[in-house]
DNA sequence: TTCTGTGAAATAGTTCACAGCG
DNA sequence: CGCTGTGAACTATTTCACAGAA
């Protein structure tokens, strides 16, 4: 959308006027724009903002940047190449959008060597040399809920900033490390609150965070 | 809404730890909320704090659990006998948390009948009996991203009425269905901002956050 | 004092109607 | 005609700010 360069000048002044949110009026005003049609643009790329308080002006920037092309790949490795580990390794959802599993990591040497979707499999201990050999910035924790916390400390050892962590295991790390929880049971739980509200859902696509 | 799960959570460590009654200051820390939100959600279930002092740990737990339902089992069944499919049906967040798998379907015949995780695989025609013999109130969908919709229907039409979707695609659906979409790359997405501008994430397991 | 409960304000999300265009 | 984009209007949600109970 044509839009969308006039809305990035627009936060990029807000940003340096060390404004953390603007609302869709504000944007509408600098860009000449309808606030509902920037309400509607944003929407559009899967940006949400909060009621009563706006959008992001950080966050938006970054969405708007990918969206213009500025898209590069991050490459990704998982952890415990179990039924779910494996799964996700040919998950298409990934790679098609910028994401590509670029290796393997288990604990178990039996596992160790083999082939699967097109990686080898690599033992924990490697792990530092995998993360520079691959680039990789992120990890995905597949591996069983009591071994979460020893392999979250090996993967920020070994450089790894960001983390998905399905075993919906309480994870202690540092500030500096971004965590999201992929927790199917908690998702049941709202899903099950909405069931019996017979009211409707979000998409669940929430934003940011909080601290750690 | 969304965000009990999250408030449960905070709520059984502040148990764990011997808190009587906690603030909605100190939930709203635990769970990126606002205490003013916190204080409005809990109001809308109707329950009510004492002034000066707080929330009684143990009553709004039971109330929480209540509304969420989870005094009783929520049987699952799992749409997709791939390896997402196979993966998720023997994931123990999901029993062990009240969401039991009681069936597993698939569309490809050759698939039926086989025998996975203690479970036959049934044919997507016998969907609606397998609804009804399970008790089954929410279906997992891990299908193909083209087959989504087909499938999606195909449950409404059974009589499932909270659907996880792991599929990626815009489900159109009445609006008395609840949805959650379950999309790793929009995860990473939001973990990749982050991590771009070096600030911290929350715990996750919750929701949103501070303004977004 | 501390901390809940809530009115008021701010602002996103959604729906409706219409206009322009194939 | 039907589709697409847009503005206006409406609804829902979040946060602020403050009154008042314990």
């Amino acid at each position: 959308m044509g839009r969308l360069p006039a809305y990035l000048r627009a936060l990029l002044d807000a940003d340096a006027d060390g404004d953390a949110t603007v609302s869709s009026e504000h944007l509408a005003q600098r860009t000449g724009a309808n606030p509902a049609t920037v309400r509607r643009d944003l929407a559009s790329l899967g940006i949400t903002g909060t009621r009563g308080v706006g959008y992001d002006v950080k966050y938006v920037v970054f969405r708007i940047n990918s969206e213009l092309g500025l898209s590069s790949e991050w490459p990704v490795i998982i952890v415990g190449v179990g039924n779910l580990g494996r799964a996700l390794s040919n998950y298409r959802g990934l790679s098609s959008r910028g994401f590509p599993v670029k290796a393997l990591i288990d604990i178990d040497r039996s596992l160790v060597g083999l082939e699967i979707s097109g990686l080898t499999v690599r033992h924990l201990d490697e792990l530092s040399d995998v993360v520079d050999e691959v680039g990789a910035a992120a990890a995905i924790i597949a591996v069983p809920p009591d071994s979460a916390q020893a392999v979250a400390d090996a993967l920020v050892a070994a450089g790894i900033r960001s983390i998905l962590d399905f075993t919906a295991s309480s994870l202690d790390l540092p500030a500096h490390i971004a965590v999201r929880p992929v927790d199917l049971a908690t998702e049941l739980q709202i899903l099950s609150f909405y069931q019996q509200r017979g009211s409707a859902v979000g998409d669940g696509h929430g934003m940011p965070l909080e601290h750690a």
